[in-house]
DNA sequence: CTAGAACCTCAAGCTAACTTGAGGTCAAGC
DNA sequence: GCTTGACCTCAAGTTAGCTTGAGGTTCTAG
């Protein structure tokens, strides 16, 4: 039973549970491809519900959409990922999950190390100066305990 | 020897090392107030260096400049916050911390599961619907892995 | 053949947390 | 008297990740 092989933007709408217009940006984004009907509407192959998934999920874990598109550059062109591609990528979000973690917990045991003594002091507080230069100059805006592009770039 | 009691903003861009335009803008939102001179400059209380010194502790502990707000709105008025009161918003924080700490640590847990399974099946994946109704809906950026917010509204 | 749903393309808006810039004031030093 | 530096206000720009809206086309059902 040979069942339609594209799928319009709405139906991987329905199929992702993504909104339409975050199908088009992702497109314009680059993370997703479509070709164009007849009368110039989007085309999507099947495989594009799996590629969109993991740009969801991607995203829960904690990657912006320049890091999921480099996580997506990582596949081979013009087949599906195998689960060996799967379990490369995953192994390096699950590197990047783990850093924020620690560093979420060292903050916190400054905290506890700081609760009590109630000093605010500039100079001497720990919690005040953790030894990070990734204060991140510049615009835009601030994130959870400094830049969220460092656990990728590095890891 | 009676040093000058008030600050300018440069003095006190100085001593907390943030920007003067990061001192007007917080003025704006109302977490530091200033009185001003004779010339319409704006002269700080020295109290102030500890006011915006926790500014950008609780920032980096991940609290928004909302949360910083409604922190600071809970120390009393018009005298210097005590030990007590100190101890007892970090308490909050840790809660906060902790709470975001377990989040992560069991999306990774989720990971690990998944590593190996490669299924990225929308409606088997325990990765793509950790049962959170904390999908924001409507604008502005999203963060990670959900609602910044929500920890501290309820914690 | 026509109504309505679904699609198209821009452009602009939203939030957070600031920065940058234009255009002007004020005080001190030479 | 004039420059220099610190200060002032207000408007607009920045990034991320989309949404919303205006204005127009295409597809499908009756």
């Amino acid at each position: 039973m040979p069942q339609a092989p594209l799928l319009s933007i709405g139906e991987l709408s329905r199929r992702t549970g993504m909104s339409v217009s975050a199908i088009r940006f992702y497109e314009a984004r680059g993370l997703v491809t479509a070709i164009r009907s007849s009368g110039n509407q989007r085309r999507f192959l099947r495989a594009d519900i799996r590629r969109l998934s993991f740009v969801l999920i991607a995203q829960r874990l904690g990657l912006t959409l320049a890091e999921v598109s480099a996580e997506l550059a990582t596949l081979p062109q013009k087949r599906a990922p195998t689960r060996q591609d799967w379990q490369k990528m995953s192994a390096r979000i699950r590197g990047a999950l783990q850093q924020r973690i620690g560093m979420l917990e060292r903050t916190r045991d400054l905290l506890d190390g700081c609760i009590g003594c109630g000093c605010l002091s500039l100079d001497r507080c720990a919690l005040y100066n953790p030894g990070d230069r990734a204060a991140r100059a510049g615009t835009g805006p601030r994130f959870l305990l400094g830049d969220r592009a460092k656990d990728f770039e590095e890891g």
